[in-house]
DNA sequence: TCCTTGCATTTTATATGCAAAGAGCAAGGC
DNA sequence: GCCTTGCTCTTTGCATATAAAATGCAAGGA
């Protein structure tokens, strides 16, 4: 009734503790092991007992000590290891994001259950979770509306954006230098350079650094809720950009220069340049979404 | 295992419409029935059997007839209106807002199901709500963190809600003068000016006209964000208000006063006035906020 | 033709059941 | 005295069950 995915991670995460280990040496206490793994020992005593009958462990009173190396075939795919409610999550926003269904679509609890082979608890759980992203809305007593990934949600989604990223970057700049937040910053900096500098080989190495330089400006503002935002922000795009890999170098390309702007901007202290880097910035990456987003409204649900 | 909220705030509604009605006159058909009550034909037509059954309507072929004034022993008491997880979502909110529970507690599922007398999916698909609210914090697998409602959140909800007025009052004057929502700004004016005028008896009536003020604003932003975050608001607003009843009167006059210097200022589309107005009506409401929740830190779970 | 009601089917709201995972205590070894 | 394991009890994740409510269609009447 229960999935196992806990029990198949943490699996998964003890055969590469025993990889480090020689044959015949003794394993962690479960204690330590549960600890490294943030699980409970209980998960870890299962996760013992699943070794030992695979012959990679063997007991010996208290201790237990590697009886054989453990090969890949050991491992649970990692399909398995997620847990039933992060997947749905993830296919559910997949489906809309390829537009499959278009503005003004009815959703209905039951269907998405059969569509993604689940319980509707699971389903009901995570609809509200989609509506605080501003994707769909409810209609008391009965099913819920699709609002669409249209060029409105990006201008609203922009708007707020911008606001929070404005707010922020006046908090970073209220730091002292040597602020955790700004050595951060100098270290994003650098980043910045040495992939601008290696831009044709490392580009996809762009969406990571850009979420680090974002996050590090929002933390500042010590906000919960414009964290929040960008939570949600730094998913949608997550999802978005699997599937818009059209001109990736260029766009990262662009935006690495634009952030170079912005990030000296900030380390100057400059309120107005920062301004005029920032609107800048979000104006294109604004556009970037616009267009991704006008094009799959062209070409519907072939994906 | 479904409760009949629906049906009995239907019958009760159902009674409304008998009382408008002659004794022998006949009822309105199934389909307005249902549809000036918002909910399905379904529903109406138990309540129709229910109504007949109390001996209030007569059935005479395909129509129904009032064979007696309905009396108010026959409605159902408003407790029984509401659905479930309407009442969780209220009574959870009052409790946090009268302080039972401090910062830093840990809430979980199991506990809160028997305290609030539901079962654990009701109140699995509430705290995710709460999560948006900003209250408390997800450990995976694992209990729920109260981050209370501390003065860092008043200031962070506050924040953003300057944020977004502002910008909300900036789209509210690119407006033109007859659109629908600057006519609802001179309705309240005007409303503004007459509780001003009757203070004394009229009071309690101000936290209903507040509202419809700012989100005569909000709305023009068209922004489901800031509408969102604005909900949240009101609704925090709307269960704090209910304790927090001291100096109620003055409170509202302040408010009143500063209100009108904002609505002035957004009717002359005078920008800097409106910033200041807004700003300093916004400083006295997060003042009254921490206020009120710095009392409660200091006399705890009396109430 | 458009509403009406009756009826059959689907979906929602909520509770319950159950395996997996977590929490905590007690007893023993270093 | 601290950390270990064993064991018990609680809580969580998810599926399923069921009454209430919604939806949809067919047939009849104005």
């Amino acid at each position: 009734m229960k999935g196992n995915a806990v029990y198949k991670r943490s699996y998964n995460g003890c055969l590469s503790i025993c990889e480090t280990l020689a044959p015949g040496a003794e394993m962690p206490s479960e204690n330590e092991i549960s600890q490294s793994l943030s699980v409970s020992r209980t998960t870890i005593r299962a996760v013992m007992a699943g070794l030992e009958a695979a012959g990679i462990l063997t007991r010996q009173g208290a201790s237990r000590r590697l009886t054989r190396r453990p090969e890949p075939t050991d491992a649970f795919p990692d399909t398995q290891t997620v847990s039933t409610s992060a997947t749905v999550e993830r296919r559910f926003l997949e489906w809309i994001l390829q537009g499959h269904i278009g503005p003004g679509h009815l959703l209905t609890a039951a269907e998405l259950a059969r569509q993604f082979g689940t319980s509707t608890t699971i389903i009901r759980e995570h609809l509200p979770h989609f509506q605080h992203f501003g994707l769909i809305e409810r209609r008391p007593n009965s099913a819920w509306l699709f609002k669409g990934v249209t060029p409105a949600f990006a201008h609203e989604i922009y708007d707020v954006r911008e606001m929070f990223e404005l707010r922020a970057a006046r908090s970073f700049i209220a730091l002292p230098d040597p602020s955790p937040p700004w050595q951060r910053m100098r270290t994003i900096e650098r980043e910045h350079r040495a992939l601008l500098a290696d831009i044709d080989t490392g580009y996809a190495l762009f969406p990571d650094l850009d979420e680090r330089l974002h996050r590090t400006v929002h933390e500042t503002a010590d906000n919960r809720f414009i964290k929040d935002f960008y939570d949600i922000i730094s998913m949608l795009f997550h999802y978005n950009a699997q599937w818009d890999a059209e001109d990736e170098k260029q766009r990262a390309f662009t935006a690495l220069s634009e952030h170079l702007a912005y990030i000296e901007a900030l380390l100057r202290r400059d309120l107005k340049a920062i301004d005029r880097a920032c609107r800048q910035h979000l104006k294109t990456a604004r556009s970037n979404l616009l267009r991704s987003i006008e094009l799959r409204l062209k070409k519907p649900p072939s994906l």
